[in-house]
DNA sequence: TACCCTTTGTTAAATTATTAACAATTTTCT
DNA sequence: AGAAAATTGTTAATAATTTAACAAAGGGTA
């Protein structure tokens, strides 16, 4: 399989979980105008993406829920999973782990990290907070390759550093702050105040 | 002006951001490659971005950073400003309340909902919270016009409905259940998941 | 003065992403 | 059997986005 593009990946990873909710439900097949119906996208647009992953659904009854699942699965996931580590215990980084911890995946945040000797030490919803010192040691013992930064913007640039030198794999960066990385290392960059202000321009401009 | 396209609003809202911080810091004067090198993206596409806005620099000194902080702030935000609310007082929503405190800007958080009595006439960092079931009376009175979703997901499609029906303009949804709204309402979706899911690829097929 | 360096503004090209179009296939209905 | 309807898979067309290329301008310097 060639590149897939980025926006396929994304999409994937929302059908598998549309589907796993018609999985669940037990549906057994789904057709493309269905899965489109719920992301609001195109059929088009989703057998597009299912072809460049090379699989097939049949003519009368569409896509097999489950093949579909397990198919994304292979492409998105490792087979042993990946760890993760959330750093920055306030309310956005509780939000992440309670996110997760619902969800059956093969991404497990397995610790957390934060400055404040009153978080360390304990656990968050089952995940343990270890002081930023650290950080080095845990990820590597504990094999985590993804890190998740919820800290203050201020700290962001620090908490990067740590992050790289710790060998990580990928981060993905909640802080307003755009923050620089090796280009070995994957890094995914959210912005909410971002989100909020397109949304003003096109209330204001489609008003 | 004609259209902006979407990616370069979301840019505009970043260099903005940035240049704040610089004006902060007594910077008078600003080059596209340092902007640029901010927000790692090319210096091509930071003036392209800035030509579409009808901005002009000036050769030797760069874009003058306050005229183009204002101008920035011209296109994306209302005079009066426009009013926002939030849907589900978690820990999610506690953060975007913490989020927006600092930030000085056209948009206010000022009113949350949740259906939980034991928060609902509680202030949270200074937002009013009320229940739900007021939410189109409060809407209406209060002149918000959009609304951010941070509710389980379970609940997403009946706040939306909710939201709708209270005359709300735009809506970010942090569920990671897509929801469907009439077309003359802008919707903005983000899921962390997707995020997570689509570094982990890339950390797998990069390795 | 004449040349070099830097930076903007802008057009053109390339790339990436989406949408349209349609042949092929299977089922259902008459 | 033959026609009609629905759906996939895929190629072609279109649209959106990014990147390249480069002329023009200004300032420094020998």
């Amino acid at each position: 399989m060639k590149h897939l593009p980025h926006k396929t990946i994304e999409r994937l990873s929302q059908y598998r979980r549309a589907l796993l909710i018609c999985a669940a439900k037990g549906k057994a097949h789904i057709f493309s105008h269905e899965i489109a119906k719920i992301q609001h996208i195109t059929p088009v647009q989703v057998r597009r993406d299912i072809m460049l992953i090379g699989y097939t659904g049949t003519l009368r009854k569409g896509y097999n829920v489950q093949e579909l699942i397990d198919l994304i699965g292979d492409i998105i996931d490792t087979k042993e999973g990946l760890n993760v580590a959330i750093v920055g215990i306030g309310n956005l980084g509780r939000a992440m782990i309670n996110y997760f911890n619902g969800k059956r995946t093969k991404l497990s945040i397995v610790a957390a990290f934060d400055s404040n000797p009153d978080k360390v030490e304990r656990a968050f919803s089952g995940v343990k907070c270890y002081h930023i010192d650290q950080m080095g040691e845990i990820i590597k013992n504990e094999n985590i390759s993804i890190g998740i930064i919820t800290v203050p913007a201020g700290a962001a640039p620090e908490i990067t550093e740590k992050l790289v030198n710790s060998g990580i794999k990928g981060i993905l960066n909640f802080t307003p702050k755009p923050v620089n990385v090796p280009s070995r290392i994957y890094l995914e960059e959210y912005d909410m105040i971002t989100s909020l202000e397109k949304i003003a321009f096109f209330v204001k401009t489609h008003a």
